[in-house]
Order: C-alpha cells, then structure tokens, then sequence
DNA sequence: CTATTTGCTATTAAATCAATAGCATAATTA
DNA sequence: TAATTATGCTATTGATTTAATAGCAAATAG
C-alpha cells in the first residue's frame, strides 16, 4: 500500500530509477512538499499540531505522507512528535530559494493573467 | 477542468495563497517537475519526443501537465514544439540542486534500506 | 474517574491518473 | 496524386489516490 518510490527501481520518469526521478516522484505527491516544507518551519510538533499548521490536509493523507517521508528518511518521530531529519532539512533548505521563485511567478501571473 | 492553483487564491497548504504554496501545489503532481526537468535537459521538442524521454508517460497526462504548464507560464508553444520559459528554465535551475540532494538520498536508502 | 490530547483508522465519495486505441491535420514521400 | 508518416491530441475505461468526516483507543491531566 505505502508503496515508495525508491531509486534503482523504476519510478515515473525514469526505468532504472534515476535519483532525482526517484526524489520527484517521492515529493511530486500532494502535500509531500507542503509537509516537508511547514515541519521544517514550526520544528517538532505533533501530529495536530502539524494538522493544523497544514490549514486544510486531512489526517488521512497527512498520515499517509507521513509514513512516506518516514520510510524515506526524511522525517522521524521525536519525543515531541514528529520532525525532519538532517537530510529532510536539507532539501528543505534546497526548496527554500523557490520561495523567491514562486513569488516572481505570482507577480508575473498578477501582471498577465493565465489564459486558459 | 484544467484547475491551476494561483497564488493569492486558497489553494493547498494555503487559505490565502501563499505564492510558495501555490507552486508546490501546481508542480507537486505527477509527473509536473519530472516533465519541467526534462523538457528544459532536452530543449525544445515535440510533443512525440518529449513523450519518449518521459519514458513512460501517457499523452493524456502529458496533455494535462503541458496544460497547467502553460497556464502557469513555465512552458509555451515554439516552432520546434514546446520549451521551457525564462520562468520555466529558472525553476529548472532551482531544482537542479536536488539532484545533489537525490544522490545523498539515494545512498542513505542504499546503507539503510527503509523499514516499511 | 472524567476530560482532553494525540495518533490514527474507517468509510464513502470524488478527483486524479493510467493504459490503450485511435483520430484529424499537415507535411513528406513514392 | 495517393499513400505514408509525424504530430498533437481526445475518448474510453479502469485503477489508484485524495478527500471529508466521524470517531476510536491509548496516554495524560486534572
């Protein structure tokens, strides 16, 4: 069921598992990200706590990306909950500069709206 | 149909919109940055083509990710097909560093197979 | 004991994704 | 000119994933 995706094995984008392929496929999942991302900002929290700071995951799914992130290393349980691992801090800190990114997007998009 | 999470509009992770929300929201599914990445390593190309390097892609998915791409302006129509924009080939450059991240990832999970 | 917090599951429904076939148009070739 | 090929898709049918909600069992607090 918590089926993850694992370099070396085939993952989408690539058959023999390139490890970026591997990666996006792990974090190209609603809300993997948008987890990673807020427990990396609050620290170790619990599971409501996270909830909530998620504003509107359901617990369903939050468990469901927690397990992934778990099983891949990224996050691990504390004594106050849940929190990102060294290496879930890293590529935190590697998606930290698309904050800037994403706000040239959002000007961009305010200035020409989409047209589809 | 084609729903494109915009910044400043609730979208996942996000009441308000948070630009950064936003974008994860829009590349955090399938296939979204496994087809960015490619198509800005291979240049512009054809539907057909960048179908084949996606591997194992389907054109209905292609389609709709191609979509959203466009609408959120990371991708647009040339003569030789499709490409990334300037925007498109900036959130490239930004996610070339997971590669990095993917291969301390990869050997992590190679030394201490996941438990799960 | 009672209430609260916490982590999580059950259930049911909706949305998304996937696999495959195949079509319409335009360019190319025979 | 007719046939072939390349291209960008759509249609169809299932499978998988995500979502919303309720609520439960264990631990903790009062």
């Amino acid at each position: 069921m918590t089926d993850i995706p694992r370099p070396g094995q085939p993952v989408r984008g690539s058959r023999s598992g390139a490890p970026i392929m591997a990666l996006f496929d792990l974090i190209g999942r609603r809300w993997a990200m948008g987890v990673l991302w807020t427990l990396a900002e609050i620290g170790p929290s619990t599971f409501r706590h996270l909830q909530e700071k998620c504003e509107t995951i359901s617990p369903a799914v939050l468990n469901q990306r927690l397990k992934e992130l778990k099983a891949a290393g990224l996050v691990h349980r504390v004594e106050q909950g849940y929190a990102v691992t060294q290496l879930g801090k890293d590529l935190y800190l590697h998606l930290v500069p698309l904050g800037q990114v994403a706000k040239v997007w959002a000007e961009n998009l305010a200035e020409e709206p989409l047209h589809s």
